[in-house]
DNA sequence: ATCCCGAGGG
DNA sequence: CCCTCTGGAT
């Protein structure tokens, strides 16, 4: 990051207005918790994903007793989330691997995250941002969308993306503004039919400024 | 119909 | 690179 410019700093000015305190919806009480709630949450809501990892945890509380679960089972608690046959196999492989390569401790190198079945690079950058502190980026398809229509991008790649926004966002807001772009990308910036007409950025953004009115 | 904090396989 | 995996809420 060379030095923020005026545009930069007005959308993180409007999005700490708007957003001054942004949380993960996902409950959890510690990291392996987070990590298996974020494998969960592909194509599904939030509120849906706690709702099952209530069961979960309570069943399977640690990485041990998960890869010890028995699979039909964890597909049955973990249905309504879809892609359930994935889900419950990587979850359960997921488990085991961090039981006997990792210690039964969640890692928090982005490579030693990824590695472990399921988790992709937008879930490992939950975990350390969320869990570990780690000035993170996290790019899901609302960061990704939201930062093209701003135009503080015109990559497709969500880690060129990421790499994009590391490099003209102070390291401050690194954390807040994944977070921040979810919430206005659902509140907001929808991706089929964006409500620009109450947007705070309709002014400045280049999106809404060349769409057409009343889009 | 459309969307929900993706990842892995071919 | 594109396809598949999936139920629930609105």
């Amino acid at each position: 990051m060379e030095q923020v410019s005026n545009f930069v700093s007005i959308i993180i000015e409007r999005l700490k207005a708007h957003y001054p305190v942004v949380n993960t919806q996902l409950d959890h009480t510690n990291p392996f918790e987070l990590l298996i709630a974020t494998i969960l949450s592909a194509q599904c809501t939030d509120n849906q994903v706690n709702k099952v990892t209530t069961v979960l945890f309570a069943r399977y509380p640690d990485p041990d007793a998960l890869a010890g679960a028995n699979l039909d089972d964890i597909k049955k608690i973990i249905f309504s989330t879809g892609f359930y046959n994935n889900k419950a196999k990587n979850i359960k492989a997921c488990a085991n691997k961090i039981q006997k390569e990792f210690n039964g401790k969640v890692p928090r190198g982005i490579n030693a995250l990824t590695s472990l079945p399921g988790v992709g690079r937008k879930t490992a950058n939950v975990v350390r941002s969320v869990c570990f502190n780690i000035p993170t980026i996290v790019v899901d398809t609302h960061v990704l969308r939201v930062s093209r229509r701003l135009g503080l991008t015109r990559a497709t790649d969500s880690v060129k993306v990421e790499f994009e926004l590391m490099d003209i966002l102070p390291k401050t807001v690194w954390n807040d503004i994944g977070l921040q772009f979810i919430y206005f990308g659902r509140q907001i910036c929808h991706a089929r039919k964006p409500a620009c007409n109450r947007c705070f950025f309709n002014d400045l953004c280049p999106f809404a400024l060349t769409a057409l009115p009343d889009a």
